[in-house]
DNA sequence: TCTCCCTGTGAAGCATGCGG
DNA sequence: CCGCATGCTTCACAGGGAGA
């Protein structure tokens, strides 16, 4: 029984949670009759509750003095450690608030690279500037461009992390993905490029010029690079840069060619003298997705987040025709 | 399905204070 | 001092859930 177990080796398995209520209503009203029409018992219930409470604390908690019920000392020191405790776990059983994006002061941590950073802030922060005006973005670099940041997601780093990772990463199965839009990779030169000058570029064309491409990992050969190996071709590659954004105003002022992102460069291509031809390779799609962990998938917040990302992507004018 | 245990209810008993 | 009111405890019993 309860009470012939020494309370620091209780184990709360045993405890009815029921009873604590009982404690709180006890130690708050000090009388067991009003405890009990608080709580809803028969007073002999409450009565009972009071008993099994004194075995199981080894205190009377409550002392008839006359007409009242007076708290011992160690009922004086209870009653605010019950309260809070049952505070605790009324907090631990409410539903989880609503998020108002009127209203919230939020920080939301992103994992993105600087493609993700081009094509998805601008819109995003419009929104997010009329509906949610104290709500901040805070965007982490992120280490690849294919590898979602899973230790990142999982250890609550990031909130969320976009890049080109796919529907459904196979090996990462605590996270959840939302595809936002296929893309593929164009072929971009100077605008005044002396020697692609047509509409199109032919492959040997492509490949016999020199290259710029970006590159995250360190060492080893690019994507395109492994690709081209596996078809016995090559190409020149005078250029790795870090960031895509670095990339069109090399090739607007040199005469490097570079296979890059569609949506990128023709974002880019308003405001560099650059030109962009269908990519002469056969190179494969990519998903770019949104990605956050599986324990986060409950947090309202985050899922407005998702909604509004995901309402741009919708809305953003499809530049990529579907796959073949 | 049966048994045991826990917890609830109702009834009775007991303790205490108050007023006549 | 006695009767009454109030409130707590105890007892008997019933119902429900868990385990064999």
């Amino acid at each position: 029984m309860l009470d012939m177990i020494p309370i620091h080796q209780m184990n709360l398995s045993s405890i009815d949670l029921n009873l604590l209520v009982a404690l709180e209503a006890l130690l708050e009203e000090r009388s067991v009759t009003r405890a009990a029409r608080r709580v809803g018992l028969s007073q002999p219930a409450m009565s009972n509750a009071l008993g099994r409470l004194r075995a199981l604390l080894d205190d009377p908690l409550l002392q008839r003095r006359g007409t009242r019920m007076e708290l011992t000392e160690e009922g004086t020191r209870l009653t605010p450690l019950t309260v809070a405790a049952l505070a605790g776990v009324r907090r631990l059983l409410a539903p989880p608030p609503a998020f108002d994006p009127a209203s919230a002061t939020r920080e939301f941590a992103i994992g993105l690279n600087d493609y993700a950073e081009a094509l998805v802030l601008p819109g995003l922060l419009e929104n997010i500037a009329q509906a949610a005006p104290r709500v901040v973005l805070r965007g982490y670099r992120v280490e690849s461009l294919f590898l979602p940041p899973e230790a990142d997601l999982e250890e609550g780093r990031f909130d969320l992390a976009l890049g080109f990772y796919g529907a459904a990463p196979a090996p990462h199965r605590a996270l959840l993905s939302e595809v936002l839009w296929r893309e593929r990779n164009v072929c971009v030169a100077a605008a005044s490029h002396p020697r692609l000058r047509g509409r199109s570029v032919t492959r040997e064309a492509f490949l016999a010029e020199r290259h710029a491409a970006v590159f995250y990992r360190r060492g080893g050969p690019g994507l395109m690079d492994s690709i081209l190996a596996g078809r016995g071709q090559t190409r020149q590659v005078a250029c790795y840069t870090t960031h895509f954004a670095s990339i069109f105003p090399v090739i607007a002022q040199t005469e490097l060619v570079a296979a890059v992102p569609e949506r990128l460069a023709r974002i880019h291509a308003r405001c560099q003298p650059i030109r962009l031809r269908a990519l002469p390779v056969s190179f494969p799609e990519f998903e770019f997705a949104m990605v956050w962990h599986q324990r986060r998938h409950g947090d309202l917040g985050l899922a407005w987040l998702r909604s509004q990302i995901l309402e741009r992507a919708r809305s953003a004018p499809a530049t990529v025709p579907a796959s073949k």
